[in-house]
DNA sequence: GGTAATAGCTGAAACGTTTCAGTAATGACA
DNA sequence: TGTCATTACTGAAACGTTTCAGCTATTACC
């Protein structure tokens, strides 16, 4: 049974395939009689009619379509789904996408440019790229007219549109609310802070709350490894190894802190009785842990909603004019950490 | 900067269209020289060339590309990520697509038929459906030419593909496993056993081990509601506030075992001092509890992995049978279960 | 009554590929 | 030398839309 094409409809109702594209798309420059409109309306229900969204992307340059470029746990492997922010942001632009008839073509951060060049050659109507970014190709995206959003990246460039957190701000918050508890050494547990990215800004913002504080940021209080629950595990251990010289730490993300409470739940050491704990997300693992920990609430959801919105409000102007968005943080309190006295 | 097309490379390499089409398909069939072959590419190269894939699209009838759909946590609304299960699912499905040259085109299972004609009208090479799916609408999709694979769906059907796991055999395994421990009165925590889907066969599963074992499924043992963490804790209440009568617990999936561990400690009780508790799927969530629980295993990358190849193979033979695969199980020992006497 | 504007429609080019059917040149073979 | 295959390539139709430019009635205006 083939498929029911716009020319089988135009038959069908007896005009011009150019009228039933028009009546199709409600074209508003286009004056069609109600009539005429009412047939070819009736003729594509009755032949069962959809649009081929290919045909139609190739000759009008739209495509309805929004690339999402998503971090991989390692260069060509799967994606970074361990880490249940991001199937929270995904799920959060999957559907305002689908709210507003978009749909996702989805696809890792390959180190090659070959995702680059599929991203284009779909034609998506913009790109949103989650997380640090293998820099150089982003120059090359800016050649191609497509709005770009950058999610928690700190790659400043006129042409890009940017959401995201006050990452230094949060972490000084978090240091500052175990500072404000009593404690005065406090470890700071980390993906790598190496890249100028999310880790980055919260390492600035973990010195800086201790500078003003009058207190050491010591060498052996850092912990810098891989955003994942088995570097937390990891890090406990490392911890105790190291001779457990802090009384608190300021985790950097939900997902780390959950290893950590387990590494040291390995050793006989609880949360937060051995040690105080502030993390980072507040996504549900933070309820869901035992302890249910303290950390630093940003709005997942929101930022996948504007996120979208970003790339949609861009592709509708023409203008390429960086954009900038930034949500608020609060901190959440929950049962992660002791008042500590000397 | 206009991008460069197939004339433009045709045109630079002194050959006609056809022959930068061959040469860039290596169209088995086709001869062509190794000669005119270097400069056609070297062509491309210089122009920065890249196929415009929806064209391709058009004119091939193949698109490359796999639709993916996932439910959603309300119709109309997102996507249940809030259960990792389907972060894991998703992250092994994007990555066996993307090393097979194919992306993913992701939407949620709406209750409406727009995803439906969506997936058609972008020519998706073949279709993921993941869980049970609101079903009439199944009977359009065979109409099309399309390959489908159903994911833990018991939609049985001489068309569709299935790939999946023996529910009711796994819930066997746990129940049985609690059995051997010496519980006598065993709770069943779970989503809805309305449908047809794995929860209905767990359900089935865990009355067939019950029974066989000559021990009574009791109306006030069984607690259904939804698959996710909040549900958990619900039927943690309720079951103290039904006098908790039952020395274990078998919980159909690991996110409702995360609620419960919560609900109880909630009320001063433990797992497995108070509940032993057997659950369903190993996401890493059950390593991260506190306990670790002792849940049934699945392979849920190779799920995904299977599901990808499925598609793909049924695209690319013409035949259109029924293909079955069925995944192993095993149990997963941890602290969550204790041996009970009377 | 004549011109201008407008409403309502249509024809055909264009979008960037693939692929079928064909052609010209070369070599093999009797 | 003539026929037949084979190799290496080309022309053009087709895929299913959008959209520009144009055409014909009809109405509006002076």
């Amino acid at each position: 049974m083939k498929r029911a094409g716009i020319k089988d409809v135009a038959k069908e109702a007896g005009v011009s395939v150019s009228t039933v594209s028009y009546v199709l798309n409600r074209t508003p420059t286009e004056t069609i009689s109600p009539e005429t409109s009412r047939r070819v309306l009736e003729a594509a229900k009755r032949l069962n009619y959809v649009p081929n969204l290919n045909a139609r992307s190739l000759s009008s340059r739209r495509s309805n379509l929004i690339g999402v470029l998503i971090p991989q746990t390692e260069p060509g492997r799967e994606l970074v789904f361990s880490n249940p922010f991001y199937g929270d942001l995904l799920s959060s632009i999957e559907y305002t996408a689908r709210q507003r008839g978009y749909h996702l073509l989805l696809s890792g951060t390959q180190e090659d440019q070959s995702y680059l060049s599929i991203a284009r050659n779909r034609g998506v109507d913009g790109i949103i790229i989650i997380g640090t970014y293998p820099g150089e190709n982003l120059n090359e995206l800016k050649q191609m007219d497509i709005p770009v959003v950058l999610v928690d990246s700190y790659v400043k460039d006129e042409y890009f549109h940017t959401i995201g957190i006050e990452d230094k701000e949060g972490a000084k918050l978090a240091t500052r609310y175990l500072i404000e508890k009593g404690h005065r050494r406090i470890a700071f547990i980390s993906g790598s802070i190496r890249e100028n990215g999310v880790n980055m800004k919260r390492w600035q913002g973990y010195c800086e709350a201790m500078t003003e504080a009058g207190l050491p940021v010591e060498e052996d209080a850092i912990y810098s490894g891989t955003v994942d629950y088995e570097y937390g595990a990891i890090a406990a251990h490392e911890f105790v190894e190291r001779g457990r010289r802090q009384s608190a730490a300021f985790v950097t993300a939900d997902i780390i802190t959950m290893g950590v409470i387990k590494g040291l739940m390995e050793q006989g050491l609880r949360v937060p009785r051995d040690l105080s704990v502030v993390s980072f997300d507040d996504v549900n693992l933070s309820q869901m842990a035992y302890p249910a920990f303290t950390t630093v609430h940003q709005d997942i959801a929101e930022k996948g909603r504007q996120a979208v919105l970003l790339a949609l409000d861009a592709a509708s102007r023409k203008e390429r004019r960086h954009t900038e968005c930034i949500l608020p943080l609060s901190i959440v309190e929950r049962d992660s950490v002791m008042e500590w006295r000397e």
